[in-house]
DNA sequence: GGATTTTCTGGACAAGTGTTCAAAAATATT
DNA sequence: AATATTTTTGAACACTTGTCCAGAAAATCC
C-alpha cells in the first residue's frame, strides 16, 4: 500500500465519520422540529427536545453548540422540507390556470395539514425581529418564498406585478386563516381559497389594465 | 341624611376607590409595556417590569391575577391607544385622495416612530398561534383593525373590496417592511409607501373593472 | 389620634432554565 | 483481546421564573 493509498483511506474514514454525524444530527434535529411544532419556540427546553428525541441533555449539546444553534439549524431544515414541497405542486406539467388553481388548492391543504408547521415559522419569525440571531436565516427562507412565487408568477403569465408584492398578498391571507384554523375554525381552508380567488383575479384583472 | 344619601355617597366613595386603582392598574401597564416593547413577550419577567415601574414584584401580583392577565390588560391597553391614533388620522375633513396619501404617510411615520411598539403586537399575534389564553384579545384587535380599514375604504369611495383582504393587504407590507426597518434597512419606509401605492393602485383598478 | 383597611414590600419557595463535565458505555482500531 | 477513541449519560451548577404571603407602611375612617 502506497503513501497515497494510505491518505486516501483516512480521507474516506474521515468522510464517513462527518456523515455519521451528520445523520445523526438531521435526527436529532426531526425530533427537535416536532417539539417546536407543539409548543413553539419559547415554551420548548432542551429537556422536552432530549426526551422527544430519546437523548440525554449532554447528547445534544454534544450535537450542537448552544440552544441557538440547535434552532436555527431546525428551521433551516424545516425550510429545505417545505420548499420542496411546494416546488413539486409548481414543476408539474400542466395548464398555467390548472396550475393555479392546483397552487391554491395545495396552500389550502397546507393549513390542515401542516398547521403546526406553520405556526412554527410565523412564531420564528417574529422572534427574529427581536433576536438578531434569527435575521439570516428568517431572511434567506422569506427570499426563498419569494423565488417560489416569482416562479408561480412565471407559469401562470403573470409579469406585471412584483414577486415581493404577490409573496405578501398570498402569505397574509395564509397566517390569517391559518390562525383561523388553529383557533378552531374548521371553515378556514374554505374560506382562504375564496379569498386568494379574489385577490388572483384582482392580480390578473390588474395586469390587463395595466399593459392595455 | 336620610338613607339613600348615605347609600349614594359609599357609593361615590367605592367609585372613587376603584377609579383610583384602575389608574394604578394603568400606571404599571404603561411601564409593563415599556418593558414588553424592548424584550418581547417571551424575555419579559415580571421582575423586569416590576423593577422598570419601581415597585416590588408583589405589587404587580396584587394588581393583576397573573402573568397572563398582565399581558392581556397590557394587549387591550396598547390597542386603544393605536386605535385612537389612526382614527384621529381618518377622521380629519380632507378630499378621498389626499386622505389616502395622509394615511400611506401616517403608516410610514409609525413604522420609524412606533417600531417596537408594532413589533411587540405581531409578537403577541404569534404567542396566540399557541396560547388560546390570547385568542379573545387577538381576535378583538384584529377585528378593530379590519373595522378600520372599512372606514378607510368608505372614506375614499372604495366599495368593491373586503375590508378584510384590504386589511390583509396593508398589514403584509407593513409587517414586512417593519421587520426589515428593524433589521437596520432605514430605506425601508420609503419602500413600503411604494409597495402601498402599488397596492392601492391594483385595489382601485379592480374597483374600476369589476363595476364596469 | 387611635383603629381599620388598603397598599406595598421583599424574602422564601418550588419548579424550570441552559450549560458543564467526570465517568460510563459503546464503538473502532490495532 | 487489549487499547484507544467516540459517543452518551445524568448529576450538579448557577441562575431565572411565576407565585405566595407574613408583616411593614401608608392611607382612610370615625
Amino acid at each position: 500500500m502506497t503513501k497515497l493509498d494510505k491518505i486516501t483511506r483516512l480521507a474516506e474514514k474521515a468522510d464517513a465519520k462527518s456523515a455519521k454525524r451528520a445523520r445523526k444530527k438531521d435526527d436529532l434535529a426531526d425530533n427537535a422540529i416536532a417539539a417546536l411544532k407543539q409548543l413553539g419556540y419559547a415554551r420548548t427546553s432542551l429537556r422536552d427536545i432530549a426526551e422527544l428525541s430519546g437523548v440525554a441533555v449532554g447528547t445534544l449539546h454534544y450535537y450542537f453548540e448552544d440552544k441557538a444553534d440547535l434552532i436555527t439549524y431546525c428551521v433551516l431544515r424545516y425550510k429545505s422540507g417545505f420548499m420542496a414541497e411546494m416546488q413539486s405542486i409548481l414543476s408539474a406539467d400542466v395548464a398555467p390556470d390548472q396550475l393555479s388553481d392546483r397552487f391554491v388548492k395545495g396552500l389550502s391543504l397546507s393549513i390542515r395539514r401542516d398547521a403546526e408547521t406553520h405556526r412554527l415559522w410565523y412564531d420564528i419569525r417574529a422572534q427574529a425581529m427581536f433576536d438578531p440571531a434569527f435575521h439570516a436565516v428568517v431572511a434567506e427562507i422569506e427570499a426563498a418564498l419569494v423565488d417560489l412565487v416569482a416562479e408561480f408568477l412565471n407559469r401562470t403569465g403573470q409579469t406585471d406585478i412584483a414577486p415581493g408584492t404577490a409573496y405578501m398578498m398570498l402569505d397574509a391571507p395564509f397566517r390569517y386563516h391559518l390562525q383561523k384554523y388553529l383557533s378552531g375554525d374548521r371553515t378556514a381552508p374554505a374560506e382562504f381559497e375564496d379569498q386568494i380567488a379574489e385577490i388572483l383575479t384582482m392580480i390578473s384583472t390588474f395586469g390587463v389594465a395595466s399593459t392595455a
